[in-house]
DNA sequence: CGGCTTTGACCAGCGC
DNA sequence: GCGCTGGTCAAAGCCG
């Protein structure tokens, strides 16, 4: 099986939480291999799990897969969730997957939560909101291009060079005002030609829909 | 001029 | 408690 993504359009590919509620329920979608149209991966997990539990997936030369989940908390190489042992498709990444419930980051403001003029006491919420995980999707995909365009607009708030990677490792926001997704974007030290893409959070507006020149949804979410 | 990127600083979490 | 690291902020600069 092949599923590289060549790098471009992805937005088929995301998984159901990742889209807006309108897409995402009745779910879960399947995922769409790019190289097959045709052919379409359903999730293997439940929706609600999903949405309650940080969930990693995974694409690589053979295809798409679940990754364990760990305990909040449980930092370090996602391979350290089996006991150290690698596992076939397993991405060598640094994320850990919550297991938080994300319906307490709702409480927190969401119209400007991101921006500046930041109090102590909001700072103080920083903290909770970083307890808090979204749900997290991550993949890799072939491409030359760092950012793949998966249909939303992105914000570029920071880059940091991590440990063990020779690639910084980019941090982007969704654009859309109410929509708090964040993405990272990194190249794997291993293959620079691979890139990483973590999302965190679902969106909560349309793709493409802060594009006014570009209403039609389905453009957008199944071009490749 | 507004939106975006860059980048150094700051902060919180975690391991020791 | 301390140091390391990842994640975020925010000012400055760039660009269309």
């Amino acid at each position: 099986m092949q599923a590289y993504m060549e790098g471009g359009h992805l937005g088929a590919c995301l998984p159901s939480f990742l889209v807006p509620d309108h897409y995402a329920f009745p779910l879960p979608l399947p995922l769409q291999l790019p190289s097959q149209p045709n052919k379409l991966l359903q999730m293997p997990f439940d929706q609600e799990e999903a949405e309650n539990y940080g969930v990693m997936l995974s694409s690589d030369h053979c295809g798409l897969y679940q990754l364990p989940a760990l305990p909040l908390g449980c930092s370090g190489t996602a391979s350290a969730a089996c006991g150290g042992k690698p596992m076939a498709g397993f991405i060598p990444s640094t994320d850990e997957v919550c297991t938080s419930v994300t319906k307490g980051c709702n409480e927190i403001s969401t119209s400007t939560w991101w921006k500046g003029s930041a109090t102590m006491a909001e700072r103080g919420k920083m903290k909770v909101r970083r307890k808090m995980r979204e749900p997290r999707f991550c993949f890799q995909t072939r491409s030359d291009v760092d950012v793949l365009d998966d249909g939303y607009k992105w914000r570029k708030y920071g880059q940091k060079v991590v440990k063990n990677s020779l690639h910084p490792r980019s941090y982007f926001r969704c654009t859309h005002s109410n929509c708090r997704v964040k993405k990272r974007v990194e190249r794997l030290s291993t293959d620079c030609r691979m890139v990483m893409t973590t999302y965190e959070g679902r969106h909560t507006h349309s793709p493409c829909s802060d594009d006014a020149s570009s209403g039609d949804h389905t453009d957008c979410f199944s071009s490749f």
